[in-house]
DNA sequence: GTATGATTAAAACGTTCGTTTGAATTATCC
DNA sequence: GGATAATTCAAACGAACGTTTTAATCATAC
C-alpha cells in the first residue's frame, strides 16, 4: 500500500465512500484519511466525479474480465453451451470473490452499491460501458442453457439471479447478525455455492402460466440487449 | 395533495430522494419543489435527519402492517403452516404493490434503496425497529414451510428472497430498457407470480452438500481481481 | 550545479449547505 | 374584535463544500 499519491487517494476515497456514501464524504475527509494535500485530487484526478469514477472503474473492470473470461473456458469446454450451474457459477463467482477475499474487496463492494443507488445521470454511460458485453454473454449463455424459456422470463430471472448477487455482496453482514453468526457470508465458495443452487432452482423451473398478455408479444430475436445510445 | 405544508414537504423530498440520493438534495432544493418556505423543515421535522426518517416511516409502516395481516390470514386459512408460494406471496405483493402501483409509489421505492445503502448509522435502529417482526414472523413461517431445510440454509434463501425483492423494486426499469420493452416491471400480478414462482424453487431445491474440494468442474485459474496490493 | 518538468503545499476563491432568528402573517378561541 | 397561539416569511449565520491559484518542493536530465 502507500505506493503513490494517485492510489493512496484512491484507497482512501474507496474507503470512505463504503462506510459514509459517496455525496456524504468531501474531499477534505479523503485527503485526511489518504494524508495527502487537497490540490492532489484535482491534479491527478481533475474533479471529484472523476475521482469516483476512477475509483469505481478500477475494481469492476477486473471483474467483468474474469467473467468473460470464465465464460470462454466454459464455452470451449461444454461445446458453446454449459449448463445453468456453471453459468450462474461464473457470473457470480469474481464478483463475490473480490467482494469477501479481502477487506479491501468487502469495502468497495458496498462503495459499489453507493454507486449503483447514489450515481447520478452522469455514472449511467460509464455503467453501461462496463456491464454491456456482460449482459450481452451471460444473456446469450442462459438462453443457450434454457432454451424451452421464453425470452422474456428469461430475462427477468437473470434480472432476479442479479438481485440475489447484489443483495448478498452488499448486505450480508446483516445477515451474519440475523442468525446470530450461524451464516457466515466470508466462507466464498460456500456462499457461491448456495447462492447457484437457489439461482439455478429458480432458473429451471417450469414458467407460471399468466392470464396477462405479455406473454406471446415477445419474440426471441427482438430482445436488445444493448443499452442506451 | 398539497393538503398541508408538512405533506408537501414529505412529498416533495421523496421525489427528490428518489431521483438524485439523499446527501444529493439540498433542503432549498426540497422547498423550492414543494413551493413552502425554508424554516418550514424546521419547524415541522426539526432537521433534515428527521425530515429524512419521517419520509422513510410513512410508507414503510403501511407496508410491514400489510405482510404481517396477510400472514395472519394465511396462518389461520392453512392451519398455521402455510406453504412457501403463499408465504412468498404475502412477503412481496405489498410491497410491490406499492412499488408499483402509483407514481408515488415508484418513486418511494428507489427513495428506499436510498435509505438501504446511504443512511449513515442513524437510520439502522429505526430499520430494525420497523423489520425486527416482520423477519421473526416469516422466517418462522418459512421454517414450517420447508421442515427438512437446515436453519442456516433457509436464512441464506430468505436473504436471497429479499435480495430477488429488493432488486425487482429499485431497478426493474433498467431491465425494461434491457428487453426493449419486453419485460413490463409495471404489471404487478405478472412481476409477483415471478418472483414466487423464481423464489419458491429456490427455496424449495435441495440443498447442496458442500465439499471444499472437488466441486467445481472448472476450477478458475487463479482470477487476480486486482485487489490485493 | 543548474535548468526543467512533475508533484506537492498552503491559502484563498465563490458557492452552497443546514440551521437559526425575529418579525409578519394566519388561524383559533373567548 | 382583540388576545393568543400556530405558522410562514425573508434574511442572515457560520461552516463546509469543490475548485483554483500561486508558490514551494522534488526528481531527473544535462
Amino acid at each position: 500500500m502507500a505506493t503513490g499519491t494517485k492510489e493512496q487517494i484512491l484507497d482512501a476515497a474507496e474507503r470512505m465512500f463504503a462506510e459514509n456514501g459517496i455525496h456524504a464524504v468531501s474531499l477534505r475527509t479523503i485527503i485526511a484519511e489518504a494524508d495527502v494535500n487537497l490540490a492532489a485530487v484535482h491534479y491527478h484526478f481533475g474533479s471529484k466525479d472523476a475521482l469516483v469514477e476512477a475509483v469505481f472503474e478500477r475494481r469492476v473492470g477486473p471483474v467483468n474480465e474474469a467473467r468473460l473470461a470464465w465464460l470462454d473456458r466454459l464455452e470451449a469446454e461444454w461445446d458453446g453451451a454449459p449448463p445453468v450451474e456453471e453459468v450462474l457459477r461464473a457470473f457470480v463467482t469474481p464478483a463475490i470473490q473480490l467482494a469477501m477475499d479481502s477487506e479491501r474487496g468487502r469495502t468497495f463492494m458496498k462503495t459499489c452499491g453507493r454507486f449503483y443507488t447514489e450515481a447520478g445521470d452522469h455514472l449511467q454511460p460509464i455503467f453501461d460501458r462496463l456491464f454491456r458485453k456482460i449482459i450481452e454473454r451471460y444473456v446469450a449463455a442462459f438462453r443457450k442453457a434454457c432454451p424451452d424459456l421464453p425470452a422474456a422470463e428469461l430475462l427477468w430471472r437473470f434480472h432476479f439471479t442479479v438481485g440475489v448477487m447484489v443483495h448478498t455482496l452488499l448486505d450480508s453482514e446483516k445477515l451474519r447478525r440475523i442468525s446470530g453468526g450461524a451464516c457466515d457470508p466470508s466462507d466464498v465458495e460456500a456462499v457461491v455455492e448456495r447462492m447457484v443452487n437457489f439461482a439455478a432452482a429458480g432458473m429451471k423451473t417450469s414458467p407460471v402460466t399468466l392470464k396477462h398478455k405479455e406473454q406471446a408479444a415477445v419474440e426471441p430475436e427482438g430482445i436488445e440487449v444493448g443499452v442506451s445510445a
